[in-house]
DNA sequence: ACTAATCATTGGTCCTGCGTCAATCATCTT
DNA sequence: AAGATGATTGACGCAGGACCAATGATTAGT
């Protein structure tokens, strides 16, 4: 019944078992929320001309500085072919480009472009007024609770995913430098 | 019951850039996590018969001890027939259970049955290894704090939905708040 | 050098979630 | 009695995203 299976990959640092302690699974809550706040986001960023997705792509490639397309991919865990499609429409806004690989010409390097970064720092300022409503119930210092919990998380995942994609580890390094120094967007 | 004032722009805004430290903004954040536990959450729940959002719905009923059915449509922002559906799902497999309303007989009150809550605990329970895999930056403690944190706002979308959809132009506090920061020279 | 594998790209297909509309029935309100 | 409201059903459509196959460019294996 609450035997655990402890399937799975044994090899990661061993979890705490959960035990008789009631853990409770934060998965509905936190899909719950993440579906408020993008329902909010797309009606916010839709005179951006960007949405959701885009917004995490954007975002992932600012932390990193530049990535591979198939980093990015592993990362976001989308398909590869789904990237292009992502990656073409805001390459046609020139909020990114792509390069090609001086050591492997067939790879693409994704970059974001000064438009990019702006565009995205003017979308996370719009956010700001969203986020502000769905977390309302929650005052200032239970947000950054709530963020410093979520970007733990992140960045760990980061890691995980680069780790599944055996890309080199040092974009995962960058990652997780730079998703856990506070990245203040500049508004 | 933190009873939150209503909070109307001019004293929203003023309250926002309170102090000198800026709120993160954990949107992107959120989405992207929500999107990673999702994907896996879907294999691991497909045995039990179950899908995300019904574990959502169900974990919302178990929060408050049944609700009417419009509330809850509200509190998961899904239009009126998608919840009829969701809920016909869950009742097909005694789940839930509908009574009318003894007040208005036009209304539905939904409350979770025994095998409900049983059927939720165990699908809790198989995705602790995903969110082990996920939220395994956290500790026990932690998870506990943002567990009782995605609660807050999450059942805190009861009055919310209420109020915002009198009061809530969404556009004029993106425009406040934009307004507040707009003094930097990207945003 | 020739072949096989890899990356990005395009185009196509399919499924699913979800919003919407229209109609119906039961019930409440006036 | 007449209209408004809640729940329900069925149909339609759109968009996100997964998946597959083929192509061009490039690199790697032998």
């Amino acid at each position: 019944m609450t035997s655990p299976p402890v399937v799975d990959q044994a090899d990661q640092a061993d979890q705490v078992e959960q035990v008789e302690q009631p853990v409770h699974r934060c998965g509905a809550l936190l899909e719950h929320l993440a579906r408020r706040l993008r329902l909010r986001s797309e009606s916010v960023l839709a005179p951006l001309g960007l949405r959701p997705r885009h917004l995490v792509a954007l975002t992932v490639l600012r932390a990193r500085g530049g990535s591979t397309q198939q980093a990015l991919a592993s990362t976001l865990e989308m398909d590869g072919t789904n990237v292009v499609g992502l990656l073409n429409d805001l390459e046609a806004e020139k909020l990114i480009e792509r390069r090609r690989s001086p050591e492997d010409r067939r790879r693409h390097i994704v970059e974001l472009t000064e438009a990019g970064a702006e565009r995205l720092a003017r979308a996370e300022c719009a956010l700001a007024a969203v986020e502000d409503e769905v977390l309302g119930a929650l005052d200032h210092d239970q947000r950054e609770t709530l963020f410093s919990l979520l970007q733990q998380v992140a960045t760990r995942g980061v890691e995980a995913a680069c780790v599944e994609a055996d890309t080199g580890s040092v974009e995962a390094a960058c990652m997780a430098e730079a998703a856990a120094h506070d990245e203040v967007p500049p508004c």
